[in-house]
RNA sequence: CGGGGCGUAGCGCAGCCCGGUAGCGCGCUUGGUUUGGGACCAAGAUGUCGGAGGUUCGAAUCCUCUCGCCCCGACCA
């Protein structure tokens, strides 16, 4: 590609309202812009970048043996209202009406769209099992969408959906794709780690997701450095405390606390130490009616720890947070204070941790009053059976559920998610299949989805310094940038870089010769700042001494190597 | 949804408190000089000041409504 004939726009300065590198990066180094919240234009030099990702994850699905197809983006709501996500999904799904007044969705994800071909297409076990993907534009409303391409609205995804005979044949068909993710995350050159997860909205059993390791990740991974064990915190099981309640050494007594709310200040203010804390968190329970005790419920934590909303939701079933006015109405006072002592008809939980603690502080349900020396079975009903739980997210030291160490938290973006859906969709939408015995029998499904946008964005968190991106060679929109300094004005430099242009393009390098007319400073920050990871620079300066630089683009300096092995050098820095 | 913030030239911002008819840097155009790290000089072009309504002799500035965008939402509980 000649530069002059591309088009390449960049800014010196960033939009203010790009948060994280990637993002600012993406608008500077000019491959996307924005035209809506969460909506973006790929323009040519980023859609190079989104194609190159795309291909390798093509070529990787169809070695593992699954076949492309490409399905409508809008779907009839009646597909949707037959698998109930009609009802169940909330404003995230973006409807829309026709002309006739029929509804439809612009497809977030494509479960009942393959789920119907199938059921149309495969009557038999001898047409199983079947892998089909495809890779297309989805649309999920998103209640905030940021960070650019990271969590757009409108974004690029491959979402891939197995059908099987038995449930055999669907975990082979998982630990198939398990290791195709492996292997497109490590070509794309991506740090990354896959972790047990949550099964989310989805729905189904067994899933992990695949995590591209960043600061800036959404998502918080636990992680054993002596073992393989990695997990979602979602998921992440805090084991409960192996040493047994202590007995209670002090007696309950009540100390003011003026003004101090959090837990830490509570703890500093009292000389105690935060893990002595014990905080509660007052939820209302929807599933349970209106006047129904168990409905307002009290939720005990540790001070330090953090409660798991999903995990929560598992164990008592859909709730939310209380408001002030109701926590008064039920405790006679304001949060900050509330605790676990002296009420009545409210459901008390407790973290496992908080079960075995004594002796403990927590909100006198007096403003500005705490109890110190509290004791279970003593000073309140003891917690027991399902009422304790595990409640929180796992902090760093936790023993690892795998019983082989103890964890450690990073952060990571999740750029893919493998699933093992069961029969849900394919009983709903009654996909059956005549078995050998010729009985019908639901089909067996697996989903496996790859976010493509996502992955330009992650790998650039991943890569990136001072003067711009670094792209990993696979996915870099040029692998290779030629930079003539005086191209319009040196004949020789002219021959000479055109030469090396042709030479190396035909030795199959994805090269771009800049022959605009810009000054050496211009082209230089350019190409640093879009990420090509290769560059050379002819000059007159160097021709004269029959020479041209080599740089890579992590390196701190240029190399000069003599024009006759410029060529040779430059593909061992590419390819090797 | 709740809370906070911001909408002024393509981008980054000032001006608003204290009303008097819009400015800076980058970018863009033309000419010249430059040419190995985002050049310099000169001359230019570009604004429904997000939109609507109101107050006023006069509104980017004050008031009301509205739209868009950004940030934060258990630590209390």
């Amino acid at each position: 590609m000649r530069a002059s004939q591309f088009f390449i726009s960049t800014l010196k300065e960033a939009p203010a309202d790009a948060e994280i590198v990637s993002h600012q990066l993406m608008l500077r180094a000019g491959l996307i812009r924005r035209l809506a919240g969460g909506i973006y234009t790929w323009m040519p030099l980023g859609l190079r970048v989104l194609r190159k990702v795309e291909a390798i994850v093509r070529e990787e699905m169809n070695r593992a043996g699954a076949i492309e197809l490409l399905m409508p983006a809008v779907q009839p709501a009646e597909l949707w209202q037959e698998s109930g996500r009609w009802e169940q999904y909330g404003p995230e799904l973006l409807r829309l009406k026709d002309r006739h007044q029929r509804d439809f969705v612009v497809g977030p994800t494509h479960e009942e769209v393959i789920t119907d071909v199938v059921r149309r297409e495969i009557r038999s076990y001898r047409q199983l099992p079947r892998h089909f993907y495809q890779i297309q534009t989805k649309f999920r409303d998103e209640i905030r969408p940021r960070f650019g391409v990271m969590r757009g609205r409108e974004f690029l995804m491959k979402d891939g959906y197995s059908f099987h005979a038995g449930f055999a044949d669907l975990q082979r068909e998982y630990s198939v794709m398990h290791e195709t993710y492996t292997r497109i995350f490590t070509r794309l050159g991506l740090q990354f780690r896959a972790v047990a997860a949550d099964t989310g909205s989805i729905g189904g059993t067994g899933s992990h997701e695949f995590h591209v390791l960043a600061d800036s990740g959404e998502d918080a991974i636990a992680f054993c450095p002596t073992s393989d064990y990695a997990a979602n915190v979602e998921l992440a099981e805090a084991l409960a405390p192996m040493s047994a309640r202590p007995a209670a050494t002090q007696a309950m007594k009540e100390v003011a606390t003026p003004g101090k709310i959090k837990c830490e200040d509570v703890a500093e203010f009292l000389g105690l130490r935060i893990e002595k804390m014990v905080k509660a968190i007052a939820v209302i329970r929807d599933g349970i009616p209106e006047g129904e005790p168990g409905r307002f419920a009290l939720i005990l934590l540790r001070g330090d720890h953090d409660l798991n909303e999903i995990k929560t939701q598992k164990i008592i079933g859909h709730f939310r947070f209380a408001r002030e006015d109701e926590i008064e109405e039920r405790l006679g006072c304001r949060p900050g204070y509330i605790g676990p002592v002296g009420i009545n008809h409210v459901a008390t939980f407790a973290d496992r941790t908080v079960a075995a603690m004594g002796d403990f502080v927590c909100g006198a349900n007096k403003p500005g009053f705490h109890l110190t020396g509290v004791n279970f079975g003593r000073d309140l009903p003891d917690v027991t059976g399902g009422n304790v739980a595990d409640f929180r997210n796992v902090v760093a030291g936790d023993p690892s559920p795998d019983g082989k160490g103890t964890l450690e938290l990073c952060r990571g973006i999740e750029v893919g998610h493998i699933f093992q859906l069961r029969t849900k969709y394919s009983e709903t939408l009654k996909c059956t299949f005549l078995n050998e015995a010729g009985q019908p029998q639901p089909m067996e499904m697996g989903c496996y989805g790859i976010g493509v946008s996502r992955i330009v964005g992650a790998a650039i968190e991943q890569g990136h310094d001072a003067r711009g991106i670094v792209f990993p060679r696979a996915i870099a929109p040029f692998e290779l940038a030629i930079v003539p300094v005086g191209y319009g004005k040196s004949a020789a430099v002219r021959e000479e870089a055109n030469r090396l242009y042709d030479e190396l393009s035909a030795a199959g390098i994805d090269v771009v010769l800049d022959d605009r007319d810009e000054r050496p400073g211009v082209m230089f920050a350019d190409w640093e700042l879009t990420g090509i990871p290769h560059r050379v620079v002819i000059g007159e300066r160097g021709l004269k001494e029959g020479a041209a630089e080599y740089q890579g683009r992590r390196d701190a300096n240029a190399t000069t190597a003599p024009l006759s092995e410029i060529v040779s050098l430059v593909r061992l820095k590419v390819c090797g």
